[in-house]
Parts: C-alpha cells; sequence; structure tokens
RNA sequence: GUCUCGGUAGCUCAGCUGGAUAGAGCAACGGCCUUCUAAGCCGUAGGUCCUGGGUUCGAAUCCCAGCCGGGAUACCA
C-alpha cells in the first residue's frame, strides 16, 4: 500500500466521521468507554440511546444499566465513569449529568449549528437519491373493480401505496407503481347484466353521471333484484340455495360470462363501453386524488397467463387434479389448506389472475422487490401467493411482500357496495373542499388570490386534511371513519401543517421585502436559547424519520415527525419574534431555523402526496 | 374449530426492538389578537394502558392463559 492510498483512506474516513450522526459517533465511543474502563468486548446494540426527556438537562441520554454488571459499580458511578470518558474522547460532548442510572449528555451548540448549516444549504436534505445500482421496487396499490365507483377503502388504499412509493423514493430506490385493475369476472357481468335489461340506454352524457357512478348504480340494481327475485322462488317454494343459484338474473349474469369468456362480439362490446366510462369516472377520482401510476395491468389480459402458469403446474405435478377435473395445490406441507386454482369448469379464480400477473411484471421489469398494497382481509391469499409462486419456480415468490393495512370502518361497520353503506371518494373530497372554501372565505385570508388561485388553495388544503387524516394513523390498524363528525381542520391535521408552512412562507416574504439577506453559514457567538437549540435538534432527525418511514413501511411515521415539528415550531413563533429581533446575529439564525422548517415541513408532506401553500 | 390482527383519557389516535412522572388532537372549561397569519399559543380537568399470572433491577411494551372485537379459513373477487 502506497502512502497516497493511505492518505486516501484516513481521508475518507475523516469525511465519514464527519458525516456520522452524533448518535453513531457516541454509540461508538460507549463501546470504547466499555471496553478500556472495564474490559469488556460488547456489541454495539447494548448501548441504548435515546432522547433526553424535557425535564432533565442534555440532549441524549444513555441508559446504564445494563453496564452495571460489568463495572461492578453502582449506577451512578458506571454513569460517571462513561461520561467522563466521553467527555474527553468526543469533542461534541460538552458535559454530562447523571440521574439514577440515566447519563444525560449535553451537546455543544457548535455541532447543532453545524448540523443547521447542512441542512439548510442542502436542497435535498433528508432526501436519498436514487442511483442506477438502486434497488427496483414496484408498487402495486388501488386495484379497482370495474363495477363501482371509489370509496373511502380505496381511498386509504391509493393514499398509502402513493405516499409508501415516494417514501421508498426519498430513500434512494427506484420505484414503478403499477396498478392492476379487475377489470373480468361475474360481478362485472352483473352490473352489465343489470343496464342491459333496465338501462333503457343510459350512458354518462344522456343521464349526466359520472360514467364510474352509472355503472355502480346498475352493481346495486343488480343486487336489488336479484334479492327481489330469490324472495319470489323461495315463496313458490324453493330451497334457499336453489333460488340464489337459479334467480334469472344470477342466470343471466353467469351466461355473460361465459359469452365473454368466448369473445361474444355484442358482449364485448358492451363490456369495453361500460369498462370506458368507468375508466373516464377513475381518471378523474384518481386526478382529484393526485396519485397516479406508471404502469396499468388488466386482468382480462393476465388472467389467461396465470391459467398457463397453473396447467404447467399441473403438467410438472406440483399440482393435482380431482375426478371434477379442477384443479388444487396442495398447502399442508406449509400448514395451510387445500387450494382451488381452476374450477371445475375450467375457469380461473383470483388466485389464477394474480399468478399470471406477477408472471407478466418480473418479464416487463428487472424488479427486485414487489410489494402489495392490499387490505388486511388478504392475507391469507398473499400468503398462498407466495408458496405458489416459488412452487412454480419463480425465485421472486419468497420476497413478495404484502403491505397489509386495515379496514376504514363507519360507526355502524363495515363499508358494503352493495348495500350502499359507503362513503364515496367523490362526494366526501367534494364535501371538504366545500368546508375548506367556507372556512378559508369566513378567515378572508386570500384576499388578492384570483378565483383560480383560491380555488387551487381550498382544493389543497382539502386534500390536505383528508390525506393526513388516513395516513396519519398506524396502517396496519382498522380506523374508524364517523361521517357524522367531520374531518377536522384544527389541531394534529395536514390543514395545521399547512398553515405552519404558510406562516413561515409569509415571514420570509417579508424578510425579503425588507430587504433582509440570509446568511446560511452561522456561525454563533453567544448563547442559543433551548427552544432554538430544540427546533434544530427535530431538524436533524427528519433523514432518519425518514429512513424509518421507509424501513417500517409506515407513511405514519412520517406524519408523526412531521407534526412534532411544527407543533415545536408553532411555539418558536409565539415566543421568539423573527423580523422585529434587532439582534441581526439572532435575527438571522431564527430565519434559517424557520425557513429549515420549512423546507423540511414541504418535503416531509410531499412524503405524504400532499401539497402545502404559500398562504392559507 | 383453526389461524391472524387489535383492545391505551368521553371520542379518534401516538407510544410497543423493555427504561425516568404514559403523550397528542377533538370535545369541556378558563386565558391570549394595536407587534412576523388566532386554521395559532398558554392553562385546567380527564387513565384499572382489557383481566390474571410470569420473566426482569425495571413491563403499556416481552412470554403464557383468559375475556371482548375485526378479518381469513377448499370452486366470490
Amino acid at each position: 500500500m502506497t502512502n497516497n492510498d493511505e492518505n486516501q483512506i484516513s481521508l475518507s474516513l475523516k469525511f465519514q466521521r464527519k458525516k456520522m450522526s452524533i448518535e453513531l459517533i457516541i454509540r461508538d465511543q460507549i463501546v470504547e468507554a466499555i471496553d478500556k474502563c472495564y474490559h469488556q468486548q460488547i456489541d454495539s446494540t447494548l448501548v441504548q440511546l435515546q432522547n433526553t426527556r424535557k425535564e432533565f438537562e442534555g440532549d441524549i441520554t444513555l441508559v446504564v444499566f445494563p453496564f452495571v454488571r460489568m463495572s461492578k459499580k453502582s449506577p451512578e458511578m458506571t454513569a460517571a465513569e462513561i461520561g467522563d470518558f466521553l467527555q474527553q474522547n468526543v469533542s461534541e460532548v460538552e458535559k454530562y449529568n447523571v440521574v439514577k442510572g440515566f447519563l444525560n449528555l449535553v451537546i455543544s451548540s457548535d455541532y447543532w449549528v453545524s448540523v443547521l448549516n447542512s441542512a439548510s444549504s442542502n436542497s435535498n436534505y433528508g432526501i436519498t437519491q436514487p442511483t442506477e445500482t438502486s434497488k427496483l421496487v414496484m408498487v402495486e396499490y388501488s386495484s379497482p373493480n370495474t363495477n363501482k365507483p371509489l370509496h373511502l377503502g380505496h381511498i386509504r388504499n391509493n393514499l398509502l401505496g402513493f405516499s409508501l412509493s415516494e417514501i421508498l423514493k426519498a430513500n434512494g430506490n427506484k420505484v414503478v407503481k403499477t396498478n392492476i385493475v379487475n377489470d373480468r369476472g361475474i360481478h362485472i357481468c352483473k352490473s352489465m347484466y343489470a343496464w342491459k335489461m333496465w338501462g333503457n340506454g343510459q350512458t354518462p352524457e344522456s343521464t349526466g353521471i359520472k360514467g364510474d357512478h352509472l355503472v355502480g348504480n346498475f352493481y346495486v340494481r343488480f343486487d336489488q333484484e336479484y334479492k327481489k327475485e330469490i324472495a319470489t322462488l323461495i315463496e313458490q317454494g324453493e330451497t334457499k340455495e336453489n333460488a340464489e343459484q337459479n334467480a334469472p338474473s344470477m342466470l343471466g349474469a353467469r351466461e355473460m360470462l361465459l359469452k365473454w369468456e368466448a369473445k361474444d362480439p355484442e358482449i364485448i362490446e358492451l363490456w369495453s363501453t361500460m369498462n370506458g366510462w368507468v375508466y373516464a369516472g377513475f381518471d378523474v377520482t384518481y386526478k382529484e386524488l393526485g396519485v397516479d401510476f406508471d404502469k396499468i395491468y388488466y386482468e382480462s389480459e393476465t388472467y389467461l397467463y396465470g391459467k398457463d402458469e397453473v396447467l404447467r403446474g399441473l403438467a410438472e405435478g406440483i399440482f393435482y387434479q380431482k375426478e371434477d377435473s379442477s384443479v388444487w395445490a396442495d398447502l399442508t406441507a406449509e400448514g395451510l389448506d387445500q387450494k382451488i386454482l381452476l374450477r371445475s369448469d375450467g375457469t380461473s379464480v383470483y388466485m389464477t389472475q394474480d399468478i399470471g400477473t406477477a408472471r407478466e411484471r418480473f418479464q416487463d421489469y428487472p424488479i427486485n422487490q414487489m410489494i402489495y398494497v392490499v387490505g388486511n382481509e388478504q392475507n391469507y391469499h398473499f400468503q398462498v401467493l407466495s408458496i405458489l409462486l416459488d412452487k412454480l419456480g419463480f425465485e421472486f415468490g419468497k420476497g413478495l411482500h404484502h403491505f397489509s393495512y386495515g379496514m376504514v370502518e363507519l360507526p355502524q361497520g363495515k363499508m358494503k357496495s352493495r348495500e350502499g353503506t359507503v362513503v364515496d371518494a367523490d362526494d366526501l373530497m367534494a364535501e371538504m373542499i366545500e368546508v375548506s372554501r367556507k372556512t378559508s372565505e369566513e378567515l378572508g385570508k386570500l384576499e388578492g388570490y384570483s378565483p383560480e388561485q383560491a380555488a387551487q388553495t381550498y382544493r389543497m388544503i382539502a386534500l390536505g386534511a383528508l390525506k393526513y387524516f388516513m395516513l396519519k394513523v398506524d396502517p396496519k390498524k382498522n380506523m374508524l371513519f364517523n361521517p357524522e363528525e367531520s374531518i377536522d381542520f384544527n389541531g394534529n391535521t395536514g390543514p395545521f401543517i399547512q398553515y405552519t408552512y404558510a406562516r413561515i412562507r409569509s415571514v420570509l416574504r417579508k424578510a425579503a421585502d425588507r430587504k433582509i439577506e440570509l446568511n446560511r453559514t452561522i456561525k454563533i457567538t453567544s448563547e442559543i436559547a433551548p427552544k432554538e437549540l430544540q427546533l434544530i435538534k427535530i431538524i436533524s432527525q427528519f433523514p432518519v424519520a425518514v429512513k424509518e418511514a421507509g424501513e417500517n413501511y409506515s407513511p405514519a411515521l412520517a406524519a408523526n415527525y412531521i407534526y412534532e415539528l411544527v407543533k415545536e415550531f408553532n411555539q418558536f413563533y409565539h415566543e421568539f419574534p423573527m423580523l422585529i429581533e434587532e439582534n441581526v446575529e439572532v435575527r438571522n439564525l431564527r430565519l434559517v431555523i424557520a425557513e429549515s422548517v420549512g423546507k423540511t415541513i414541504k418535503t416531509g408532506m410531499k412524503l405524504l402526496g400532499i401539497d402545502v401553500p404559500e398562504r392559507m
């Protein structure tokens, strides 16, 4: 090794140390300290660091109880010894104090100022850009049926899928957002049948009804007529089961499905017409929600590939056939049951389609990871899918991830499209925009805005409220939506965060008006207030928050972080004047903090798919 | 029946890879707009962290059992 090489290495080590967060440095040094003081080699996972609680002095706290065994001294003594070591060996550690078994470390202001400087000068603070060699992640979300409009449950799905994609991108992944449209099957034929029987040739144009809603109306109509027919048949002495199987509308829908599979021109024509109406409707809803896709798959195309794969599996002895010629997978070895893959009449089931879609996707893209954003009612389905793909020899089978999220429930229970007990996506968004508009007009803060600008702001706030409401709760938990109590615009809400952003922008505009130039390479000579330090600390944790949101697939973690930051800023805003502050150095510090908070809010909210307004 | 997820303030939720006195918002009550946006800030009140055991110096957090609720469970998607 040449001298030059050694220099290179030590340079890069130095650079790394500088870039390392203070927690990592301290963690390393604690391992050193244990070695030096107590001659024990410990794993760094034993080092429990946490943020110092507000009521104590300090920034970072070490829990020393795990080391008492090694030191054979009291917790207080042990803490003091480690504290001494850190103070001597880590320049950022200014002083320390010990409370019972807790070692509170005070980090120097210089360190926090350097953090602020790097955050404020970095235009992509907290974000890791993908590179050529980054992992390619495909995220499937939305996945609607084309027989009814989107409802609140779909909204949760879409927002989670979109936000998850943004979070993965921010963690340096390449992301392909995809949608599998469930555009075929008996449920689609039900609305087609109802339209043909009772539609009188209605179209979205003739009725003025949005296409997906029009088709959805016929899906509901089908169910109503079907139930009437069953009742009549039972009155005539049929058994319930027979009645359900032989009701005229069910027979009609089944016949349509058979004709569809046989590519009957008239049925195909009706199918594509009605699906066209639905797609036009979905496009409007997606656009309003602000979600999009890079690639759309259609079940009507992929289910045949799935069938091929199942038949191949049968030929290769992976699956087996019963006497009625239905095809099955035996998963008892995996602790599961038998699973049907092709019905006795040879038609395919839900699972078949997902096998075909998976194959297509991995042929189309060099996917490193596949994530399915689908409700937790399908946990079993994805467990099975993973095993089946693996059995079929697709090495990606084992690695697929089911992003399983909870249901949105109403006070009276689960939403059911057929029974009309749903909160419609379009209606809900429209209502919220209306609330937003009224509030905004009452407050009169958008004077001087053109009607278009104002309308855009109402939308931004309404969608901010809706999205934040859905995303702030842990994805895997069921959540309750009470239509009686409309979604809040005060407190821990999207508008509260947006408002804080608008406040910051307003201050910065006024600073610019007053010809105040921001100096983003701060050098501090006087003392920094605890509140100011606290804000810098929270800003410094943004990259960690982004990382954790990515690792845990949790938009909620991002939302919680932003809320914490914003709450802290509003307290600061209330107590600390910025523009009026006479000390130029202090004024500059505060303005740079405000600007960095604003930037962090904007970046953070973007991870949730939420825009922030300049004024509100 | 089996598997699985959940149960924290009146309501909606954080906290859960064990750590200091369990936190927010809403609702209730009381303050703060002549000063950078009151969609804000400050305060009061509100708790059997479902129950019972166990592990531990330490349990809302981990383990076991039970109770309650959601979901899945061989030809709906």
